[in-house]
DNA sequence: AATGAATGAGAATTCATTCAT
DNA sequence: CATGAATGAATTCTCATTCAT
């Protein structure tokens, strides 16, 4: 996908890392625009013209950082499906686990979102496709609750969106929510929430 | 608020205006950090220098359109509560208003959310305040419901933050939704599913 | 022709002469690829900023020497034909004219025919277009004589190419001829060529 | 010459022959300044790191090619002089065999013509030695003419070198030539300037 | 002898901001 | 109050060359 001087392919994964991960801490304190090529050099102990021997030009490194975020948080997402007894408890486990992790990586999250738009189309255009398979994942396990006849979602896709957009409400507006309430209760009533949103059959969620 | 070298407020206003309405102009297409104030100025009508007279820096027009879209998207909200008749139609009609009022400023809503990060911290407080007095407003009216016993909502300010936060659902996954959903679509889950959440009293929410 | 940012466009005319001048002193010693802009700068008594406020890139720095150069070389040659006696001796006179023109712009006119290459296509062909309408006015000379029966040239197309050449030999081959022969030397046995190839009625030219 | 790391000289010279062959194919494409290392060794299907093993720095490939061009377009000159019949044939098949051959390298010999400024002293000393010992004996051709009566010239040296310069008229002249007239037509009119400028003995040559 | 990864100096260009008129 | 010319620090990116393997 990006286009390197460097033929040797694990070289190329070991340094993008690197370069990764110096770049998030410079991101993190700079933001994108702010953060000099430079330093993102320093930061991640790689000289200027070597960088540059890995990436072909600034962009490359929002994309190698978004990747690297989106794949931390993702990160065996299809697997959580698979643990857990009755569908409901299930589900309830992969909204929690959803919500800790995008509480987890709140910061890179909040720089996703705003940074997502500094992408060239094609490289936004692949970003978006991964969150977009993530509402899709989702979107499934909802139509397979209405088929167990748990849920009774009349239009999932919409629901799916809906639940993918609320377990990022930390990140994006966290400044608002924490100062005055827990993680902890913003997870029960979401959790409440989404459960009588789909209808679930048989007794109510009761947030602890 | 912003240092100006014009003493005459009328006239500051008018020129303010003036250089937010060129700027939005250069954001849209360009994105704040590629608008360079010469455009600003060019798309303002206004000479460079005169624009320095009114602004003392790039960041401060940053923070009139901000202010800007943040007046239109609110303005009226308080008196919307007195106008129609009993309390959940109430609801359901700011519910409505809020969601096309978001929709139709899709995207300076999501130029809003990406940049509000470039203020300095005293502008960004500044406008996050605003954001939070909209949400106390919503939890006011979340408490008044309960009061008046059509809801049962335990935690009015979480809910005032989840329901705030779903508003903005289109200019912020717009790109997921609308392929697939309309926005009548989008706005009817949304009310069943805040109203189901509420707990309100009586027949539930059919969407159309 | 060149974008500037610059409004006033005396001052403009006066800036690019003085960055023209400037940046010849520079490619005099460095040449055009190995002249950087910031020595440019310096030498034209210009700041970095500013020189950019006259000029849109490198390039046009270029564009000016060289339109500054055959400014001065193609001064007033449409004058000269009027000037003289009979017309063998002014044809005499205008060859002699251009050869010393040649000669006292020799290092800018090997700068030309190195760097007109550096230009772009759009750029470049305005420059040869002037140097084209040379040639066709020595073109046009070359008819008038045939007309009025002192030269019988067949080819007045091809001579007008090949004298116009010939007057840069001092530019172009200066190194290997100037040690050993005079300017003034080479000067008489170009004419005398030259009256030869066009078949002149009457006494042969005696080389002084 | 050139300073190498390697001493099979057989080897250095086959490898250099290759770099010469990569880079001139670049620098036809791009000219010298904007052709990397990177490239011409891609293009000579060489390391880069070998490529240093053969060359000391950029210029010398510039040499190399400088050489390769001049050595091609003066390959057997001398025995040109032995083959033809009478003295006049002889210079006229001269004449007409430098014209085609610098015709033929037309580029290459714009390339040179261009960039041998390029060249550091030492090397330009050089390659300004070669095209010297051209006229030189051209100047020699022109003397035995005198010798055997069937020419009068009498400054040999300055006519070898309007001869030699005349030559190099299409790679220098050809934008403006050849769009009117053809490589054959200029031809049969130098030689026939050529030949008038020598004051050649007997009947007039008359171009075709 | 060959490879290709590493280096950092230096290039062109942009742009927010100031200031003289 | 208005104008627009001037400034120079800072930015991204390139590239000849070196060096460890």
């Amino acid at each position: 996908m990006i286009k390197t001087k460097i033929k040797d392919t694990e070289l190329v994964k070991k340094r993008q890392k690197q370069i990764c991960r110096g770049a998030m801490k410079v991101f993190q304190k700079k933001g994108y625009h702010d953060a000099s090529i430079r330093e993102i050099a320093k930061s991640s102990r790689i000289s200027l013209g070597s960088l540059y021997d890995y990436i072909e030009k600034k962009e490359d490194i929002l994309f190698l950082v978004h990747n690297n975020i989106l794949e931390e948080l993702y990160r065996d997402y299809e697997e959580i499906g698979d643990k857990y007894g009755n569908y409901i408890n299930k589900f309830i486990k992969l909204v929690r686990e959803g919500f800790y992790n995008t509480s987890f990586f709140r910061e890179e999250l909040l720089f996703i979102y705003t940074e997502t738009k500094s992408l060239d189309k094609e490289n936004r255009q692949e970003i978006l496709k991964k969150e977009s398979s993530y509402v899709d994942f989702i979107e499934g396990l909802i139509e397979e609750g209405n088929r167990q006849g748990v849920f009774e979602c009349k239009k999932p896709g919409i629901y799916a969106n809906i639940l993918t957009f609320l377990l990022i409400i930390i990140p994006l507006r966290g400044w608002n929510i924490l100062p005055r309430f827990s993680e902890e209760e913003m997870l029960e009533e979401l959790i409440s929430m989404i459960l009588k949103g789909l209808n679930v059959k048989g007794e109510p969620y009761i947030p602890k």
